[in-house]
DNA sequence: GGGACAGAGTTAAACGATTAAAGCCCTCTG
DNA sequence: CAGAGGGCTTTAATCGTTTAACTCTGTCCC
């Protein structure tokens, strides 16, 4: 494997001259030492070494992502894109997953509220890209979770996916609130007037953003909030089932069921076959996330898709400009979902 | 940060021996002296400098995983799996996706045997995982690839649910064979005798180890081969309903289906579903791989689960032993799958 | 007594890059 | 023409470990 020296040899120069070339500094060299310099790196398939940068300048082209669980569906397709623009841009994962959900079920823990326990697993991860000299850091989670005082460090952190209080923390997000004021919306343009909400606990926080979208969509319709219909489940299939049957215990049932995640619907759609209740006419359904098993159970789910490839693309341009030292476009970003139409509710624009 | 100089100061000794104790070069440094340089280091809370080590030594303890797409079901889980082992051992991870099929999907292609296009991107994810010194490389695919090849370094390298053809290789992967033979005996107990089967592409070393095992079953019980009721797919649903639509045309109607994967069997039920042929009944149906579908279809599905999060583990172990200079147990390894019985085929052994 | 040897610890040279500081050479100015 | 100044390049120290080679001390045996 070449090294600096070895270029420099090969171009007559010294090897401070290589790396100024290398690292485009350059009103430090003249360019035609610089082409002489870039000619024989190319020449010999010079690739600077991760190590010897790091260990020198503590800085290199890895970005450390830490992961509440790849294994689940949001976190996997955020890591997608983060990998696409780190690939382009020609910048190195280090994957630092802390396993949560597994580790929950292993302590027979059924909530998610659990930030205190995980900082000290989440710090030893910050170590390690410290160690590796890592550019930056992006935090891709569902939970609420604030990792920035865990940061010693001046390095730039970037969060996808989940929440901080802290306005000065950078965040790539999608648009919970609007997106839910836009289904409920559609519901209403259907002549739909008792909007049954199956909301996620109480203290997530995009749950609560689409809760806000959800009134705001009502009360905008001049319509009554009528708090018997929402209710409150924790993103299993089993608690959509309750929450539905509670809803259509109701002495006026809702005419339709706005759901915070697929698993939910899919359970409460379970119950209206019970019931007998023709879903899609005398109730009509959407979903939150569009996973796989939308198009495969019957009547199809109509769900918001979350463009959660683009959010991990976003938080990776963001982090690789801030990592670069320039500024990044803004704080806070949240990019919009989409609808996907299918047989539950049909959804017109 | 503590370095190794602050420890070797503080226990009054040399860089050096601190270094020895560290690696546990126990015959280097007496027993007194190597406890005050232990107790020395845990006082100062010392972390050894990973681009350091890496730099002077080229061994860390990163692991470089190369993986054909995080965002498939498989893949995901063995990584999650391998993430498990090396957070107990204090290892880490590397990851370097080739996100396979996205770039297939992008440049429009249909199929996966792509080996050739790939072997530079592989190459430029080993030559990082060897600057920052990783103690080795796990390959998870669901592909056939050979990469031991590309490695020109003596870095130990594991399969993890990929095959190989060279028989050194070390490899990691569950027992298709096996499991298909019982899967297809358990259905000759229940008295089937025109049992179709919808495979993979030819060319998948996985899918041919699966026909095997049901043709072994067959043969042992001296039932009839019928190459008619053999049909090729290529993973998908659509396939699925493509060979369930030829099989269903035969003269003599087959009355069980061995699909090789959950994609292909969803498939074939929507067309049984068409046909108003009874599944569970006249037909029974076995899926491959046990996703998360397979629950909510109707019938639902019963399928044969891989132990992806153990194949995972596995590789991982086998990985660390290698890196740390022993031998691996055995080269190839092959860990049993499970029967998850569900509506579309009671199993019972 | 002295050479051989073992055990325990130290010295110091790497590993490959970055970068402040110094040096060289040329031009410009008073 | 001396001195200043600026553009370009080199020198050399440095990051935190690892490890071959060396030193020192004590023991043993002929």
């Amino acid at each position: 494997m070449a090294t600096l020296k070895d270029v420099a040899e090969r171009a007559g120069v010294s090897t401070a001259t290589v790396s100024y070339v290398m690292n485009n500094k350059e009103n430090k060299v003249s360019a035609g030492v610089a082409k002489k310099v870039r000619m024989a790196a190319r020449e010999l398939g010079y690739q600077p070494n991760i190590a010897a940068r790091a260990l020198r300048s503590s800085r290199s082209n890895i970005i450390g992502i830490i992961s509440e669980d790849i294994a689940t569906f949001q976190v996997n397709n955020i890591v997608q894109g983060i990998n696409q623009t780190a690939d382009r841009e020609n910048y190195q994962i280090l994957l630092g997953d802390l396993n949560l959900n597994s580790r929950i079920w292993r302590e027979g823990r059924q909530d998610y509220s659990l930030v205190m326990d995980y900082r000290d697993e989440i710090r030893d991860k910050v170590e390690i890209f410290r160690m590796v000299g890592a550019c930056g850091i992006i935090y891709v989670g569902m939970h609420d979770r604030d990792i920035t005082g865990l940061l010693q460090t001046d390095i730039p952190l970037v969060y996808a996916y989940s929440y901080t209080k802290n306005p000065g923390d950078y965040m790539v997000n999608n648009d919970n609130q609007r997106v839910a004021t836009r289904a409920v919306e559609a519901m209403l343009r259907q002549g739909r007037r008792r909007i049954g909400l199956i909301s996620g606990p109480v203290e997530s926080v995009p749950a609560y953003k689409r809760l806000i979208g959800y009134q705001t969509a009502l009360m905008d319709a001049g319509a009554v909030l009528d708090p018997e219909l929402i209710v409150y489940g924790d993103w299993s299939d089993r608690s959509g089932e309750l929450a539905c049957r509670k809803l259509m215990a109701l002495e006026e049932r809702p005419d339709a069921l706005f759901c915070m995640n697929d698993w939910m619907a899919v359970g409460a759609m379970k119950v209206l076959k019970e019931l007998g209740v023709s879903i899609g006419e005398e109730v009509v359904l959407i979903g939150f996330d569009d996973i796989e098993l939308c198009g495969f159970v019957e009547p199809a789910l109509t769900s918001i898709s979350i463009p959660l490839v683009e959010i991990g693309q976003r938080a990776a341009e963001k982090l690789i400009a801030l990592a670069a030292g320039g500024q990044a476009c803004c704080h806070r970003e949240e990019l919009p979902c989409r609808i996907v139409e299918r047989e539950t509710f049909g959804y017109e624009d």
